[in-house]
Order: C-alpha cells, then sequence, then structure tokens
DNA sequence: GGTCTGACTTGCATCTGCCGAAGTCAGCAC
DNA sequence: GTGCTGACTTCGGCAGATGCAAGTCAGACC
C-alpha cells in the first residue's frame, strides 16, 4: 500500500476532515464549553461561571453550538420556577469525548502548572486513570512508527 | 471514591489542562499545521502551500509554534544551494498525535464531504484503520459511562 | 555584477472574538 | 403592581488573526 507521505506533491490537504473539524470546534471557548458539558453543566449561567467567559460572548457560542448540532437547547422547569432552557450534549457532541481527552492528556504532560493535573478520569471499575491512545480497528495498541497513511476516497489529486 | 460531577459547586475550573492546551494549540492554523508537520511537511512553501493559510500568517504561526516548542528550527543544506531553515516536530509537537487522530475521526464521522475520507491511517502491520480511542492505564477499554471523575493535586476547591 | 529563488517582513484593511456596562424580558413571589 | 432572578441582547470598543500586495535579504549561479 501507498504511504501518501512519500510523494506529497501528488495530493493536496482540500477536503480535510481535520480542518472540518476545527471549522465547529475550533475555538478555544467552544472547546472550554465542550469541556464542561461533557462534566456535566448544562445551564447557562454555570456556563459563564465555570468557563469564564462573558454572557454576551457565552450566549454566541452557545447559539453557534445548537447550531451546529454539538447541543441541544431543551425546556425543563423546577418547581415553583418558570420554564427555562438548558443545553445538553448530543450524540455528536458526546462523541469529542476522545478529542478533549487527549487534550487533557497533553496539557497534563506539557503544559501542566506545578500543582500537578486539576481532574484525573479514572476508570469505574478498576480506578485506573483513563486516556486517549491510538489502536487499530483489530485492536492492536500503535506506536508512532507503525502508521501508514493511505488515500481515502475523498482524496484530491494533483496533475 | 467521591465523583466531582456530583458537587460542581465545590470546585472551580481554574487550573484546567484543557485550557492551558488550548492556550497553546488552540487556532485553526496552528491545529492545520500540526496535521501537516504530523504528514511530514518540513518547510516554509510547503506549509504555506497545503495549509493554505498567507505568508505572513504562516511566519507568526511558525515562530509561535517553535518558542511554544512543538517544532525545532533546524538548518539544513541541499547539494548546489545555500543553508535554509527546516521546521521539525518537537517530542512534545509529537505526542499531539492522538489529538489530531480523534478530530479527524470526529470530522470524518460529524463532518465528512460527502465524498467520505480524504485521508485514512492504517495500521503498518495489519492494515486495520486507525483511531484514538479511551483506554485506562490496566488496558480496559472505557466506555462513556464507565468514567469517574476525581480530583487531582493541582484542583482548585471552593468554599 | 546581475539574476533568481526561498523565506521571510512590512503595511494596510478587515474580520472575528471578547470584554464591560447597561438594558430587556418573562414569570413567580409578595 | 413591584421586585427579583435567570437568561439573555445591545452597544461601544479593543485586540489578535488573516488576506493581499509589495518589499527585503542572502547566497548560489551565470
Amino acid at each position: 500500500m501507498e504511504d501518501l507521505r512519500d510523494d506529497r506533491e501528488s495530493w493536496t490537504s482540500e477536503n480535510c476532515s481535520v480542518a472540518r473539524a476545527m471549522d465547529i470546534v475550533g475555538s478555544r471557548s467552544t472547546v472550554l464549553i465542550m469541556r464542561e458539558a461533557l462534566l456535566g453543566t448544562r445551564r447557562f449561567d454555570d456556563f459563564v461561571r465555570r468557563v469564564g467567559v462573558g454572557e454576551p460572548a457565552m450566549a454566541a457560542r452557545l447559539k453557534d453550538m445548537v447550531t451546529a448540532g454539538l447541543l441541544e437547547r431543551i425546556p425543563y422547569r423546577e418547581p415553583g420556577q418558570r420554564t427555562r432552557h438548558e443545553y445538553q450534549l448530543t450524540h455528536k457532541g458526546q462523541e469529542l469525548l476522545p478529542v478533549i481527552t487527549a487534550l487533557r492528556n497533553w496539557g497534563d504532560t506539557w503544559a501542566a502548572a506545578d500543582t500537578g493535573p486539576s481532574i484525573v478520569a479514572t476508570h469505574h471499575d478498576c480506578g485506573e486513570p483513563i486516556r486517549a491512545v491510538l489502536r487499530c480497528a483489530a485492536g492492536h495498541e500503535v506506536t508512532d512508527g507503525d502508521i501508514d497513511i493511505t488515500a481515502g476516497p475523498g482524496l484530491v489529486r494533483r496533475d
């Protein structure tokens, strides 16, 4: 199988999933909102306080994320209160967990405060810490040198 | 072990590794440069053409990334050419591979073009596609409901 | 000495994101 | 009806990122 890294002139970086993902979740505040949502935060005010972004920016960001399908705006009513709305993760949003986890792992290793990590995700069954790792579909753990880059159906060739 | 999601009022999101990671790799162009660097691109001109960002922006971004320790600026000389510089991934940069892979996986699933993914990472040994997945240190594959969020040494408590 | 090329830098206009302060709006409590 | 609260919206302004066009600079080649 041809490895695309061997001839970078023959294809372009158009039509790249990384770029399209970044168009949706590419800003700092969007990622931090996802971090909070994955930790269970749902209400506007809590997002504002915990993410540390102003109300106008938060309102705009949440609206964008609902439009993008990461969050769903759902009405609820606490007893004795009027109807309000909360923001719940969609499946699409939920599936960003590996991205956020990988970022957290990297930050813990390379950009940690002197104090060490503030929170740790652990496996409920065994208590061991959780990391985002690379694995192939056959279940093998993959190391850096074991990777081939091959053409998918959407690849744009040059020439 | 206490799960921090059960009492979000007792702690803050200060000192978060996700936020610190985003301060370093939080912009679209930085991520796309990392994508290219991980595919083997090294030269200024190639980055400009393949990432699709202008020369001034690219020069600024590369300078920031060298300062941040993601890339190293290394002199080289092709025969009959004067000395030039190329940008080589550091170990710190190399370790962003799970982040980029997780983003690519997500983009392939949720933001793919009609054409399907343009490139696919496969395992050299068995040819199966590679994904970023969550695993605990004991080697168990982790699913969404199996995760506890526990306090690390750097957690900032409230009250 | 003049040309060429890769790798930048400079300048200017634009666009997006964010902040703070203030205003709005909908209902429940009184 | 007045107050209060949560969830916003509006306004003005600054800062950083980006695009385009043009200029610079170093050294190999002629």
